[in-house]
RNA sequence: GGCGAGGUUGCGGAGCGGUCAAACGCAACAGACUGUAAAUCUGUCGCCCUAGCGGCUUCGGAGGUUCGAAUCCUCCCCUCGCCA
């Protein structure tokens, strides 16, 4: 553990909206100092959706800070807590994963998640470990130590509440089986997304009842989306996922809007917030050219989760394809398979993918943006021989294939 | 249980017997401009083809009335408000 307690302070609470409390936050990194006994930080993720994205790393790159400074990160898969699901809304018990699909997500989970996360210093943990085994009176204990007026200072408890619509009773037991994971795992932090901060003082709460210090609750901000509007949600659509690939991951945050940029500088990147304001200065003064600044963050970005190499790799392909406007260095090839007497052009774009249908097809040719081999196709009724030689189809700026024609067996 | 409102093409939301594949807005896609940014402008936005004042299938579901229905009638399913 390195650096003054106040260092560690400020690295830890970088990019935080909530921390509850400072002071005691402050106080335990004091005693961990003084006894070498690292802290125990706790996450809760949700088992259904392990694919990882961005959004996430937010959260996975704070887990790390803490890591850094030595301390222990509990990944804990909320495979119980899942069962309930967190009430958003019309939220409904959602049926039981198997005990395979769980494993094989928490799997998932870990092939992602050490591309950031120190494996030495992490714990993978389920809760159904300790929540399937408790027994109903253990539950009528656990609800006994909170109540109903308490429950309703979650906001979107107290909007049901106040209109009159309805809130399930197991929608109560989701912040209490949360907290109970804290107590269960004597955590001294929990971290969350800022959706998670009245849960995650549930737990606070729930620890003290048990005759344990409470946890610090630190939340992260919620990372916006490609679109720049909503949250970045896999059902959103405008995700980065940390598994795409170096051309695909750039090429995705060049394409994202400069407003956005600062925010992901600030959550997806160890810049200080002093660098930060001072990479925005020159931009705004024109010091700096916005792209370049964005460059930049998808080669910073690229590197964390590829390598630097691939993040370099990536901005040269990005700058011939799109500023060179050249073809792809590596082409995506793809055997169509063609009738004796020809298809046409409209199938096989549907074939490789770049139209859902004929008529989508038809509507992208008229429009002018299909090509063949770089030659600007009009005739919606363009056909392909079964003989002919591969040739390059582009349909817009980004989607490209090499095309193999192939006789059909008929 | 009673009363009322409503289910339309991704979303929101018009239409209430023909000219409706269905206004308009958003999103999306394409073109121009550019920094694959934003903004802006233009176009497209059910499916099929021989591309035409063409054909076909859509407006919660099933029947029915009519030359003709998203629009009227009957039954059913679902959602939402108000009352008990």
């Amino acid at each position: 553990m390195e650096g003054t307690i106040a260092d560690q302070l400020a690295y830890l609470t970088k990019g935080c909206v909530d921390v509850v409390r400072e002071s005691e936050l402050r106080s335990k990194l004091e005693l961990a100092a003084r006894t070498r006994k690292p802290l125990v930080v706790k996450v809760g993720f949700d088992p259904t959706a392990p694919d990882l994205h961005l959004g996430h790393t937010v959260l996975i790159r704070k887990m790390k800070h803490f890591q850094d400074l030595g301390h222990t990160v509990i990944f804990l898969i909320g495979d119980f807590t899942g069962l309930i699901g967190d009430p958003t809304g019309r939220s409904k018990t959602r049926p039981p994963l198997t005990r395979a699909e769980i494993d094989e997500n928490a799997e998932t989970y870990k092939r992602q998640v050490f591309t950031l996360l120190d494996p030495a210093r992490t714990v993978v943990e389920f809760n159904s470990r300790w929540l399937g085994a408790l027994t109903s009176e253990q539950w009528i204990q656990l609800t006994a130590r909170y109540n109903v007026a308490q429950m309703l200072e979650r906001r979107d408890f107290r909007q049901r509440y106040d209109k009159g619509l309805p809130i399930g009773i197991h929608e109560f037991l989701y912040p209490l089986a949360q907290a109970y994971d804290s107590v269960q795992l004597k955590a001294d932090v929990e971290l969350g997304g800022t959706d998670q901060l009245f849960n995650l003082n549930v737990g606070r709460d729930i620890m003290s009842a048990f005759g344990l210090g409470p946890q610090v609750v630190m939340t992260i901000p919620l990372l916006v989306g490609l679109d720049g509007v909503e949250k970045m949600a896999k059902s959103s659509g405008n995700v980065v996922g940390i598994t795409d690939p170096p051309d695909e991951m750039f090429g995705k945050l060049m394409s994202s809007s400069d407003a956005l940029m600062w925010s992901y500088y600030e959550l997806l990147t160890d810049l200080t917030m002093e660098e930060i304001g001072a990479l925005k200065t020159r931009v705004a003064d024109g010091d700096l050219h916005p792209k370049r600044a964005k460059l930049d963050l998808g080669r910073r970005i690229v590197t964390d989760f590829h390598s630097a190499e691939a993040a370099v790799e990536a901005e040269l392909e990005f700058e011939r394809r799109f500023v060179g406007k050249a073809l792809p260095s590596k082409l995506a090839k793809q055997v169509v398979e063609v009738p004796a007497n020809g298809i046409r052009l409209v199938a096989v774009m549907v074939d490789v993918g770049f139209a859902e249908s004929n008529s989508a097809a038809t509507r992208l040719i008229v429009q002018g943006s299909v090509r063949v081999d770089g030659e600007r196709v009009s005739d919606r009724s363009h056909r392909v021989a079964a003989a002919a030689a591969p040739f390059v189809l582009q349909v817009g700026k980004r989607r490209v294939v090499r095309v193999s024609p192939r006789l059909a067996a008929s």
